[in-house]
DNA sequence: ATACGCTTGCGCAATGCCGCC
DNA sequence: CGGCGGCATTGCGCAAGCGTA
């Protein structure tokens, strides 16, 4: 997980102030809860396979999404780039989104239970050649049994945590795109002026060109034929 | 939840070929499954919060984010807005990530209960105006026991589809925002080319009315000095 | 060193959308 | 036409990791 950490370089840890230790070398994996013994499979099906399937990790040139070249017309009026026949494209380019924790016995034999997919003794992942974690096992820092109103604190105000991480990347998403719209259509009409600019300018060049090569007195008639394009100052 | 699905006008319901019944009205609340006792509470619980407080819908004209016009500098090397001094200007912005589910006293008398936030006994949202669902208490539409394979194979493949989904949609954010970034870039380079456009047409007019209103004989010397600028076809 | 908030990947459930019968 | 089954989307909580105070 941390290694995909380090290379999304993409969205949201850039915001603090950090950026060192940002190029530095891809830490070892070191759990730091792994809280129960289930809980401790749960981070290694996590991180096995994380590390082994999921295609999230885009760097800036990679070669999916084969259009994105040219800027011009690849996304719709919302920011987004649409793929005509959804499903087959997908099929296409997507891949391997297989389970993570094929283990599809809900045996469900324990009490407080949250989140039973982890609980479904996955013990074969600890067969798996997993890398060294330290395993320090401070039972979730202190009487964290679930039931505790210490646990319930914690578990609420790291809700209140993600609803507000949630909101801002969605907002953060939101203004990229209309920035992305705001910047097309500047761009449209800074290429329009620019054509106008360029086209006054083979005006002006043929004007003296052409008075370069001939004696003169055509002077006052070219420059009536070019005044209605000359609005800039 | 389907109000915001209806205002939110951003992202992927657009993907598809959809966009009628996109102005539609807005649907009225009818939750469709409500499996268990439980769960419809829990739908209820999310209903009447999110319509109150979730502040995720953002039509184009609001003015959260006072800068984003003029698009020059208001993102970073990685196309986020970032706000300096995080905290404080998420305090001033930010708002009400309050609990949605105030219920801090986890029982946990359940044997199969994934997800026991909504298993503690919130009858308090019964009490609450909502809104008149249909309760059609079909028992998720078989014999789904949380035991059964006909729900962990149901629970699997959806798990795919939302690694899928998830993947997608990190891969549309991140594209969005290369194309920002194409686009800032495009958008220096035609405003300095508009710069050199607009400074060889000023003195092309400055030589040409000059010209115009002296007799001659300067115009080789002139066209020596402009020649350097006039690279451009 | 510890505690706290933030970010993120994941599963779950609800819902939407679509093709098919 | 509507119901149904399928995938897609989304909001949520959980847990882990990270950075900072």
């Amino acid at each position: 997980m941390s290694i995909r950490k380090e290379l999304t370089e993409e969205s949201t840890q850039t915001e603090k102030k950090m950026s060192e230790s940002q190029s530095s070398v891809i830490q070892e994996y070191s759990p730091t809860a792994s809280a129960t013994f289930t809980s401790f499979s749960h981070t290694l099906t996590h991180a096995t396979t994380t590390l082994a399937s999921n295609p999230d990790h885009l760097e800036p040139s990679t070669n999916h999404m084969p259009q994105m070249e040219g800027y011009s017309q690849c996304l719709d009026a919302h920011g987004l780039v649409r793929a005509s026949s959804n499903r087959m494209a997908e099929q296409m380019m997507g891949l391997s989104y297989l389970s993570y924790a094929p283990c599809i016995n809900p045996s469900s034999t324990e009490t407080v239970g949250q989140q039973s997919h982890m609980l479904q003794q996955d013990f074969s992942n600890f067969l798996l050649p997993h890398p060294p974690g330290p395993l320090r096992n401070h039972p979730l820092k202190r009487g964290l049994t679930k039931d505790s109103m210490e646990y319930r604190l914690r578990r609420e105000r790291n809700n209140i945590a993600v609803r507000k991480s949630r909101d801002k990347a969605r907002r953060r998403i939101h203004l990229t795109q209309q920035r992305a719209l705001q910047l097309q259509e500047e761009n449209y009409r800074l290429q329009v002026l620019i054509g106008q600019l360029t086209q006054e300018l083979d005006t002006m060049k043929n004007i003296l060109s052409q008075r370069h090569l001939r004696p003169r007195d055509h002077c006052t008639s070219e420059l009536r034929d070019i005044s209605y394009i000359s609005h800039f100052t």
